[in-house]
DNA sequence: ATATGTAATGTTATAATATAACATTATATA
DNA sequence: TATATAATGTTATATTATAACATTACATAT
């Protein structure tokens, strides 16, 4: 069985605008079935999370909304991550303390993020193979799962090649 | 295939002086084996480390050690524990920013988690069978991996049964 | 036993990440 | 239009981690 990629490698092509537009389209739509607000912050920063091929720091995004919004400081960006994140349009790499775009939004499982650490690049599979085992390996010693997190460190193929 | 428990839930029961104990003495076998200095101060934090259940943080290592030594400061405690990561004998839970003692020091793969965010306490498995299904998925990409993290949230069965 | 290079620790300062607490404003809807 | 609630503004501070340079301890070559 093979994974499903949610999010892949940029491989230096792919300048991905469009990426952003459907995620905030999604985002958007994602929010209206529920009744939640998707303010213009929120939006901004859902923006600016999907704008870089990496994943990207609460502060870098806090350094590009102070020059849009005088009032922005510490606790705009980190609301905003943390609604992004309860409503599943961001995760976060926990190994990084970085955020990046959620390939699916709306999606229940957390994803499985390989991180390249000669890119910098995230991508991010969906692979329910994984998730059952993990699953059944907490069963077995009777742990009843909430989250998973899975973050692969190493090198994409596109880096691997280059060298 | 049942996974290899590193790292138990405490349940209670189970003051672990001598898993400190034989933590110490491991560590100090490994590192003489392989002519590195396991000094006072890493002894001590591997000690501290392994004095909790639960994972510890580096500032309340830091506060602990300050009792004992009037030069203590965070590069103390973090330069200990960057060597104590590197040499296998305390693993960073990323999703905590904090750091247990490694259930099996000198063990190739980097374990996985299982957090109980009821008592607290981590438990550490070591999985050959999803170490291999990770290694695969990532192959399967052309993606090389130097490292995995696993982290699975949730509650124990200890906790569970006393709800 | 002493000199010497390297590794470890000491010391001070600061960077990077994140949250608390309370005030104000905007929005939905009764 | 009043009101409750959610969102944002604002200030301050907590938490986590590293940089940079000085000093000390240790291993080992002589």
């Amino acid at each position: 069985m093979q994974a499903k990629v949610l999010r892949e490698f940029s491989r230096g092509r792919h300048k991905h605008s469009a990426c952003i537009t459907d995620a905030l389209k999604a985002a958007e739509h994602s929010c209206k079935e529920r009744g939640i607000r998707f303010t213009a912050i929120r939006r901004r920063v859902l923006e600016l999370v999907w704008a870089s091929h990496e994943p990207v720091k609460a502060y870098d995004v806090l350094d590009i909304l102070r020059n849009e919004r005088s009032s922005a400081a510490p606790p705009t960006v980190y609301r905003a991550l943390e609604f992004l994140l309860e409503e599943g349009l961001v995760h976060k790499i926990e190994s990084l303390n970085a955020y990046v775009g959620c390939g699916e939004p709306g999606h229940l499982d957390s994803g499985q993020f390989l991180i390249c650490s000669s890119c910098g690049e995230v991508a991010e599979l969906d692979d329910p193979e994984l998730v059952k085992l993990i699953t059944e390996k907490a069963k077995q010693i009777g742990f009843s799962i909430k989250d998973q997190i899975v973050e692969i460190l190493g090198c994409c193929s596109q880096c691997l090649s280059s060298k």
